[in-house]
RNA sequence: GCCGACAUAGCUCAGUUGGCCAGAGCGGCUGUUUUGUAAACAGCGGGUCGUGGGUUCGAAUCCCUCUGUCGGCUCCA
């Protein structure tokens, strides 16, 4: 057995400790499924007659799970067959798990496809109706399992119960809401503690915090949820990143377009998306016509008809547009939180529309400009090939797939990326390349995505006249570079920890005044109108506090450069900055004419290092 | 949208067996101080306790509605 299997083992282990548990509290609980998932395990429950477990039950589960392991209980597989387990889910008043076991008897797995036995911890033995079913017993608590096991309730490893949720049994919502019970799990009491310190230090750079804090963004009971607002400082992050995407677009020959926020509903009826999601698009009626306008839910439908507003040549190919632009989707008010899931969504979008051999070219490029931005935001990237699965959910010729997905791998290759494939990740109209990034206390955040589409050219009836004069199928090649930005800066302002480089840092330089004495303020004065002309973003502390206070100002501000001006510095023409710690190279602080100063800051904006230059 | 928790000053938070004019720290403003690399001192403002309704002699506190936030579920072109 693998570390890994056994890892799998003692989590799998602890749910049904858990569960256990739980029904020495709880006798009548109604058990669900308790798989094992990413650093831990849950249990889905129901207490009956709409009681509720809270997280003040934890002490005494996680007391009782205790007692369980101490008691080290050998697990027991034992069969039966189906029929036989199937009354005994009777017996022991567990529909759910009845439930389960009826489909096993029928189907022989657990569900259809949107569930994988796997990840429910239960037997499924292929796809043949299943005659026995395995059962696993531990003291005086069993349960319909597949498996493994640790040996023994004493060799779960340590845990810690997290959190308690709702969820749909077997994840339909108009099945009945269960309790989620959440756990993690680690092999060792040091490992769980490391876990439960990321999630610690997790929480200290929550974007929304730090959103509050650092004065980035707010939002507006007037205005709406998931509908951001901006602060001028947040608005420099946005424009910095979004400068910096656009000028990879521009270096790879994408040329800028420019479209309305708002179409005739008729677009996304052409499109296909009102079928698919319609229900997700904020309507808009002109008082003037009949017309139904909708906000743009999506930009290529509109940069379609770009294309399509003149002839195109083969030796015109590739056409590549690009902009940074907004899209609003009525998201389920549910699923909106911070800047990770809005309902205006500011995206650096591009549509480069190609001949067939152009196409390895064209994400050959896009990929090279993925790898440079990320590079240059110190996140590692990890590519997901999502490719068709045999599905009848997608639309274009097959061979086109096949080609495609042939030709994303060779990329990906190419390219030195470390990738995987996952197949049934294909958006329906075509294989797509999504981007992994990593940040900097390990996380990985789905960002950049390249993706190939059979299906709108034919829809729109996009054409190109190839050599011979007949009309042929461009391919369509979507890529954003931040995704959606909101998003994004989520990612980042995390990643981060608001500690941002001097090229997208709000605020570059802060200069304290010692003094309020006319001379050290004209002095001040001089050295921000220097700076400004530069085009640098300074700002200048002049508050009658002490200089400690507001050098405590600016590290809580995280401004790079702090740099006090006093006597000293009127009568030497030289400052002394104070570098942020995580942007210091060494820890000598040294003195620059305020020119040379001025110019270093400057170039290090410009080439967008992560370290001070000074 | 669904399940659950929550909403008190600009920020972070006290304040519940329903009861005197609703509190603190930070931030802000004013004054004193003229300051040298993470918090000088003093004073002053600032909240119809998210909204609307209800119960009660009396509601920040109990009940309902709505709005918003958070943890999940579901969804994600």
């Amino acid at each position: 057995m693998t570390e890994q299997d056994n890892l799998r083992a003692m989590r799998h282990s602890l749910a049904h400790i858990m569960a256990s548990a739980i029904q020495r509290l709880w006798p009548d609980v109604k058990l669900g499924v308790g798989p094992v998932v990413e650093n831990g395990f849950y249990y889905d429950v129901d207490l009956g007659d709409g009681e509720q477990l809270s997280v003040d039950d934890f002490g005494r589960i996680e007391t009782e799970m205790s007692k369980i392991i101490k008691a080290n209980e050998p697990f027991e597989r034992l069969e039966m067959p189906v029929a036989e387990a199937v009354e005994w889910a009777k017996k022991y008043n567990q529909p759910y798990k009845e439930e389960l076991l009826n489909d096993l008897k029928r189907a022989g797995t657990t569900i259809a496809k949107d569930l994988d036995a796997d990840e429910l911890g239960l037997a499924a033995e292929g796809d043949s109706k299943v005659e026995t079913v395995s059962f696993y017993r531990n003291g005086d608590f069993t349960d319909l399992c597949r498996g493994p096991h640790v040996e023994s309730t004493g060799k779960v490893g340590a845990f810690k119960l997290m959190r308690v949720a709702g969820a749909y049994w077997r994840g339909k919502d108009t099945n009945p809401q269960m309790q989620r019970v959440y756990g993690v799990a680690f092999e060792t009491p040091k490992e769980l503690r490391q876990y439960l310190t990321m999630l610690e230090e997790a929480k200290k750079r929550d974007h929304r915090k730090l959103g509050q804090e650092l004065d980035l963004f707010t939002f507006s009971e007037l205005v709406g949820s998931g509908l951001p607002l901006f602060t001028p400082r947040g608005t420099v992050l946005r424009q910095e990143l979004t400068n910096f995407a656009e000028s990879l677009r521009i270096g790879s020959g994408f040329e800028r377009v420019s479209i309305p926020h708002i179409t005739k509903t008729e677009l996304y009826k052409v499109s296909g998306h009102w079928d698919k999601f319609g229900d997700e698009l904020f309507l808009v009626q002109s008082q003037e016509t009949s017309d139904q306008f909708a906000l743009k839910p999506m930009n290529c439908p509109h940069h379609n008809q770009i294309y399509a507003s003149r002839p195109r040549s083969y030796r015109d190919l590739p056409i590549k547009y690009f902009e940074t632009t907004t899209v609003y989707r009525d998201e389920k008010t549910g699923e909106l939180g911070g800047l990770s899931r809005v309902r205006s969504i500011s995206q650096d979008d591009s549509h480069a529309y190609c001949r067939p051999d152009q196409v390895e070219g064209v994400v050959a490029g896009l990929i090279d400009d993925v790898q440079t931005l990320y590079g240059t935001l110190g996140m590692s990237l990890r590519a997901r090939l999502s490719f068709r699965d045999s599905d009848d959910k997608y639309l274009g010729e097959p061979e086109l797939w096949e080609e495609a997905q042939a030709t994303i791998r060779t990329l990906a290759e190419k390219s030195k990326l470390e990738y995987f494939e996952a197949e049934g990740e294909a958006a329906f109209y075509g294989p797509k390349i999504d981007f992994m990034a990593t940040d900097a206390i390990g996380r990985e955040h789905q960002v950049a995505t390249v993706q190939l589409d059979f299906v709108q050219p034919e829809r729109f009836g996009l054409e190109y006249t190839t050599e011979d004069g007949s009309p042929s199928r461009p391919v369509m090649v979507h890529c954003a570079l931040l995704g959606s930005i909101e998003r994004f800066l989520s990612v980042y302002i995390e990643h981060t920890a608001g500690r941002f480089p001097v090229w997208v840092a709000p605020e570059q330089i802060r200069l304290i005044s010692v003094n309020q004495e006319a001379e050290t303020l004209s002095f001040v004065d001089d050295v921000v109108r220097q700076a400004k002309e530069l085009g640098l973003r300074v700002t200048a502390d002049n508050n009658n506090e002490s200089v400690g206070k507001k050098i405590r100002s600016a590290e809580i501000w995280k401004v790079p450069y702090t740099i006090v001006l006093g006597e000293k510095e009127i009568a030497g023409g030289e400052l002394t900055p104070r570098i942020r710690s995580d942007l210091a190279v060494s820890s000598d602080a040294k003195s620059y004419a305020v020119n040379e100063f001025l110019k270093t800051v400057v170039n290090e904006a410009k080439s967008r290092v992560n370290k001070s230059s000074l």
